[in-house]
DNA sequence: GTTGTCCTTTCAATCGATTGCAAACCGAAC
DNA sequence: GTTCGGTTTGCAATCGATTGAAAGGACAAC
């Protein structure tokens, strides 16, 4: 017999192959209960032999979904966290890699936003059957009002009073402790917080690092909370301004790597010896982190874990799962950038 | 008059509220020269006044298109030119910018693959109307085999003996010989090379830089091509076997900018002063270049320009226009790593 | 009044699947 | 030979649009 006459694209052409209607095809396939397992196993040995594939966007269409989720970077309009930070990335590959797990697309937004409720009759929102959001910007009460619309969306990003939307996140307060008290318990009494606190994430990690300094008996200096946006050249010229306001420091907790790496460049431009004179911490242990001069040390989120729960809980959303938030855990890395001994190097390959 | 009953989701409820049949309303829309003016005027007025969106995935479905685009990124099982290389991002970027000003959606894949002929029975190019991969790895010939199919796709990379798809590529031979040039008229005359030259975009900068060797004179040594693995990880572990292995030389091409700053890293490390002993040189200026101790020399490709021409050849190729191959231009970005004087700061934010 | 033209609009098929409901089938019991 | 019950299968509507072909309407010319 001929393999396949003409190909076989279309149920209908497969079930008249088999000599059964289109809807006893479709069910076959399928594995309903109402077929027999004689007219099952004969329409999928057909399909096989004629590789047939099933039309998946006919599908969709009909069920009336997307299988397409869409991830927003919520990139604020001043403090641009560019997408170059490496972090993105690995974000995006994590939750790119958990969504072809589920057979689901992915549509990447990242202009900035300056109104997430514009998105409502955005392609963002209509294309996909859900939506995840990379950080809250500064836009948490429209968030809340999006979601109380009922639409599948998790957020990732730092618990705030009157939340309403599912929420997935690090352990923000506790990794900004952790840098902070270390760097305490290394001696430094003089410690600046680099990050823009209007940020909820920010803000969280801030409350660790006033946590660590209260527990030492430390005193808040005003003077010594740094307005650093994301992005490295302005993270640059915002350290400038402090070298030049002569504000007095010995160590830095900065609210990501890009800006621990800018702020290191910056001081020993400077003439200022890291970690000698100033210590560093970052934030994410992007992979860059432990290549730089001195090797830097940070607080590690297991981001690809995290695009993983981002996954699995939007699409428990939209299959009418009640869904509750997580929390992912924080570590420190310890590497020369703050005083300590050099780390011994990463797992190589043989 | 009651602004919407029950709101307006589909091209029928509009023709109702119009008066007309479906079919007018849909060709009003569409501005079909078959409709008059009134006509016309009418229904997007009610449109409007309704807030009625077109469906866009069912008259996709009917037209036989997806509007969806995928990018793979052609990571190879060994040379695991991981994701995190900000290369990526910045590529993927401006490609998604211009998919989205296009209005196309992007469908990421980044798994490693081993076979692109695989692909093809795949939501890879199932579910796209075209394909942009980044990269070629060791699947020119497979890469031939799928074009020859007739489907819309681009490929990133270099030009190769017999390619038959199309191509957008930096200029790579050149970088390749502006890296190695500008460390001979510094005075060094032991270049070494770092990169895996299997893979044709690093075998390209390689003939660059044998052009400049031969320009002066100098034979190569086999010895100083290393074959170093675009992963930061992989590429510590070959510089300390170079370094065991006790290769002299006084300059390091490198294939990319991460590979650069795991080598100033593993060097310095070593007890060897960068540019002083040895001068580095990377490849794709990316943002954190410029931030490395000492500040990283690198080509500069125009990465987000080229996710933009990407996506106009392959939107060409599906609107079946003819479409050429382009290449874009590298420069040289001159800093302190390769033994130059220190390059003013890059532009500030006031 | 009929016919012909031109401009608009409508009819109905189509894209490729899913699914509620009705119909067919089959063997057993009355 | 009916009737009944349970299992399989088929009919036809549906998702929300596009589009070729046919029909309708207005108006002028004969």
């Amino acid at each position: 017999m001929p393999p396949a006459q003409h190909k076989v694209t279309t149920l209908q052409q497969l079930a008249d192959l088999a000599g059964v209607s289109r809807a006893t095809a479709s069910r076959a396939l399928s594995d309903s209960t109402l077929i027999s397992d004689k007219t099952k196993s004969k329409l999928r040995s057909l399909a096989q032999k004629h590789n047939y594939r099933i039309n998946e966007r006919a599908r969709d269409f009909r069920l009336r979904r997307s299988r397409v989720i869409s991830v927003v970077f919520m990139l604020d309009n001043q403090s641009q966290q560019h997408m170059s930070d490496p972090f993105f990335l690995e974000m995006l590959g994590g939750i790119a890699d958990s969504l072809a797990q589920h057979d689901y697309d992915l549509l990447l937004a990242h202009a900035p936003i300056e109104n997430v409720e514009h998105l409502r009759d955005s392609r963002v929102f209509r294309h996909a059957d859900g939506v995840i959001f990379i950080g809250q910007g500064e836009q948490h009460e429209r968030l809340n009002a999006l979601a109380a619309q009922g639409r599948p969306m998790v957020i990732w990003g730092s618990k705030l009073p009157d939340k309403r939307y599912c929420l997935v996140g690090g352990e923000n307060e506790h990794g900004g402790y952790l840098a902070a008290s270390h760097l305490l318990k290394l001696g430094r009494r003089h410690l600046a917080f680099c990050g823009r606190i209007d940020i909820p994430e920010v803000a969280a990690r801030y409350r660790g690092y006033q946590r660590a300094l209260a527990e030492f008996g430390l005193a808040e200096h005003a003077d010594r909370v740094l307005d650093v946006p994301f992005d490295m050249h302005r993270a640059q010229a915002a350290f400038c301004g402090v070298l030049e306001r002569r504000v007095r420091f010995d160590a830095a907790v900065c609210a990501s790597d890009v800006m621990a790496l800018s702020a290191i460049a910056t001081l020993s431009e400077a003439g200022m010896r890291v970690p000698e004179d100033i210590a560093v911490v970052g934030y994410d242990d992007i992979g860059l982190a432990a290549y730089s001069r001195p090797p830097l040390t940070s607080v590690r989120q297991n981001i690809r874990w995290a695009g993983r729960v981002l996954v699995e809980s939007v699409l428990g959303l939209i299959n009418g799962e009640q869904v509750g938030d997580t929390s992912l855990a924080s570590t420190l890395i310890v590497r020369r950038s703050c005083g300590a001994p050099p780390a011994p190097p990463r797992a190589t390959a043989s």
